[in-house]
RNA sequence: GGAGGGAUAGCGAAGAGGCUAAACGCGGCGGACUGUAAAUCCGCUCCCUUUGGGUUCGAAGGUUCGAAACCUUCUCCCUCCA
């Protein structure tokens, strides 16, 4: 194949650079050495890789976990390589089997579409999509007919099925495994040999649907794809892996003031992990700030502000990033009401109203009587900074009212 | 085709005729502490202006003074054998 040697000075300067660049924050690439002979391959050839990512139509808010591949891919493209997004539109049929639920509803193209748009317009913020190339997987597998699918399912095997984690677990659990999940990972293998994929990058839990892809494109007599996974980043809890589902994800579409509030709330220990994969700061930046933190020169607070500021600068810009900021210092340091607070039209009479009818007809901050009245004997209502704790309280609602909910919710009344 | 097991609040899981609006764990939400957190401790977690009332334990009927628990039918899920 391509020899190394044969490389002029230069080229294996581009190939190092790449390289060193591209491999940076992954988790696995395998095979280890493929990534190089794949760039030697390209410089030498002078054809871009191909890239690719799959993307499940059916969750279109992007969070910032999803980003440490767009990161990723981001850096692909800045060497002139090609990404190929796949919107799976046709696995989403089936979706990924995670074993809660086998069967999901199927999403009519308009719904396809109108997630694929919110995908596009969301993930312009970290990568250039007016490079990348977009395929909705439905092309190549909607018109596949039955002896193609026989044939497809034919190039493996039931216990190489069972060797993906969770087929094993439900498997061994005496769970039920639909025939059809099994076609997921071949689907998404498949999606590769139609776009002739030379890279595909994932997460670590697509590590076994990404090796699938190798399996069948040489089957079909391809090139097989180096398969690159990436971290999976945990969401505010620190626990598990963000998901939206989860409600511990930053999205990327969030108002300023609440990514930077719920950047604050990672653990400690998260913090480098999110600078390296969901940041744009410069390797020599993070070197900096990690020894600054092991040497106690530099306030895990103050980090994890630093932190919170970056994303939302990423996200929103440098002013909106200042002003979050400030604003999380005063209502979290200083316990001040937050700089601007959301505001409420709501008519103002003289009579006098029950707190609870306030709080969940009028404000609509709870669903039932019975949350707010608990909320309140719990002692988390206050109205202009004095805490309630009469459930049958009658209060008449006056113009610029604040009212607080817990700690961080805060209403302006506005008559 | 045959045999068996199961369905309980957001999830997991007790309960096997009255003491059960239903133990316990997780999750969630509040409060205290702090550096926003995490850890820890405390409280709440079906609905209702509530020392009371209403509606719940896959669905529908039935037995009983009384059923989540017993019976019947149905729906769904799982396992094993063929």
């Amino acid at each position: 194949m391509n020899d190394w040697k044969s490389l002029s000075l230069s080229q294996k300067e581009e190939v190092e650079e790449q390289f060193e660049v591209l491999s940076r924050g992954t988790e696995k690439t395998i095979p280890d050495n493929g990534l190089k002979e794949k760039l030697i391959a390209s410089i030498t050839s002078k054809t871009p890789l191909r890239v690719k990512l799959g993307l499940d139509p059916s969750a279109p808010d992007v969070h910032i976990g999803h980003t440490v591949v767009l990161h990723k891919l981001r850096q692909f493209q800045h060497f002139g390589h090609i990404v190929q997004l796949v919107i799976g539109d046709f696995t989403g049929r089936i979706g990924d089997p995670t074993g809660k639920s086998a069967t999901r509803k199927q999403l009519t193209d308009e719904e396809v579409k109108a997630n694929a748009t919110t995908y596009f317009k969301q993930f312009g913020k970290v990568i250039d999509m007016e490079k990348a190339m977009v395929d909705y997987n439905s092309t190549w597998l909607a018109p596949l007919h039955f002896a193609d699918v026989i044939r497809l399912a034919s190039q493996t095997t039931v216990a190489r099925m069972l060797e993906r984690d969770d087929f094993e677990k439900r498997y061994r659990a005496g769970q039920s495994i639909a025939i059809h999940e099994f076609f997921y990972p071949l689907m998404q293998a498949y999606d590769s040999v139609a776009l002739k994929s030379d890279i595909e990058l994932g997460g670590t839990d697509q590590t076994f649907n990404l090796l699938m892809g190798r399996h069948i494109q040489e089957s079909f007599g391809l090139d097989k794809q180096v398969v690159m996974t990436l971290p999976l980043l945990e969401g505010l809890d620190g626990v598990k892996k963000m998901s939206k589902s989860l409600g511990n994800y930053i999205g990327i579409d969030e108002d300023p003031k609440s990514m930077f509030g719920k950047a604050m709330s990672i653990p400690d220990n998260l913090m480098v992990k999110y600078f390296t994969l969901v940041t744009d700061i410069s390797a020599n930046d993070l070197e900096k700030i990690k020894t600054a933190l092991s040497d106690g020169s530099l306030h895990p607070r103050d980090a994890k502000l630093k932190l919170a500021w970056t994303l939302v600068r990423m996200y929103h810009g440098e002013s909106e990033a200042n002003e979050a900021k400030l604003n999380f210092l005063s209502v979290f340091q200083k316990h001040a009401l937050p700089e601007h607070l959301e505001e409420v039209p709501l008519q103002i009479s003289q009579e006098k109203i029950w707190i609870i009818d306030l709080l969940v007809t009028k404000l609509h901050l709870f669903k039932t009587n019975g949350e707010a009245r608990r909320m309140i004997l719990a002692g988390g209502i206050k109205i202009n900074q004095e805490k309630i704790n009469d459930v049958h309280l009658e209060i008449k609602v006056e113009n610029d009212m604040v009212i607080q909910v817990g700690k961080r919710r805060f209403l302006k009344i506005r008559g």
